[in-house]
DNA sequence: ATGCCTCCATACACTACTGTATGGATATGA
DNA sequence: TCATATCCATACAGTAGTGTATGGAGGCAT
């Protein structure tokens, strides 16, 4: 049947390339032959390569601050927002993350993309500490370092063995809640 | 006199190519053309790029964490060797260091090279850590958030303005302290 | 001064892409 | 049914890089 590619399965592609071979794979004649079809498909679909990261770049906006931010919004009152969005970022896949970073260090667009959602992410927990009662320069700074060691965790080549993971997260959030 | 180039050159040209332009600069072609010399040159010195690219990672792996930490430890006893360690590392130039770490995520050589360097300084951090008297648990778990918090900071695309650098960097250490 | 060694230029063949032009296949709607 | 729109293949020209072969210029020792 649906033997024909729309413009999602090609951005959809092109998030696993990127995330599993990084940002210097995204390359019509590679992809396409992933795809079993040639780049007449990807012409057709996109102007250019430079449209077609374009294209990925704001799924991947749109997508990595959102979403989790409006299911985190979701959470009951006096369910600890902060604690649960912690683990849940550390525990994420993070290959993704980390090749639109890489990506940034390259390329202007891409950093745009990353600058808009570490701001909307930062400021997200910020509102979260200051909702536990942190005066606001306090809530500010330390958001600032959550999210640092957030990217450092996500860009870390290491991946660390469950437990020491574990107690550091933990540690984090120790530091977190005085 | 001395039109004739050294490996060094090229090795600092490609350096300074990889902080300002990235890792995907890194061809012999426009290295050439920007040393006002044929890729003869290039290709005398090194066997290929792939050569070139790991004598390049080879002295950033030796300048990355051996520089660094042999300085701090001549340090005088009862010196903040943390604290200096830590408004040192943060007013770095990072390009390079973000460079690489981006490099690290598309290569397996550079993830090799900054393995081994994440490896050495969060040791060394945990050392200084204990020295400080913290047992050996906290240590390690705190040396790691503070690398992590490094690390996210280095790669952050937005240069946050001074006096919120600075806060940041104070609230660090005052969850460094207890 | 000549022979060698070091360093580089030039020219060539090759690879891996990009983008365009054209036409073919397939479905869809009037 | 046939006309049109959608989607893709193929073929072409162009660009940017790699690596190699060859030769040449300049210093240096003998």
């Amino acid at each position: 049947m649906t033997e024909q590619l729309s413009v999602k399965d090609w951005l959809d592609q092109g998030l696993k390339t990127l995330a599993r071979r990084g940002f210097t794979a995204l390359k019509a004649e590679p992809l396409a032959k992933a795809m079993g079809v040639s780049r007449g498909s990807f012409y057709w679909h996109f102007a250019d390569i430079g449209a077609y990261r374009a294209a990925i770049l704001t799924h991947w906006r749109e997508v990595a601050a959102e979403q989790v931010i409006a299911e985190l919004e979701t959470i009951p009152e006096g369910g600890d927002a902060l604690a649960l969005l912690l683990r849940r970022a550390f525990s994420a896949r993070l290959a993704l993350e980390r090749a639109v970073r890489s990506w940034a260090t390259a390329d202007a667009v891409a950093r745009a993309a990353v600058l808009e959602v570490d701001q909307r992410r930062i400021g997200y927990i910020e509102t979260l500490l200051r909702q536990a009662g942190f005066p606001d320069d306090v809530a500010r700074g330390r958001a600032q370092i959550f999210y640092w060691a957030f990217i450092g965790y996500a860009l870390s080549e290491q991946a660390l063995p469950k437990p020491r993971q574990q107690a550091a997260i933990d540690e984090l959030l120790r530091m977190a809640k005085r």
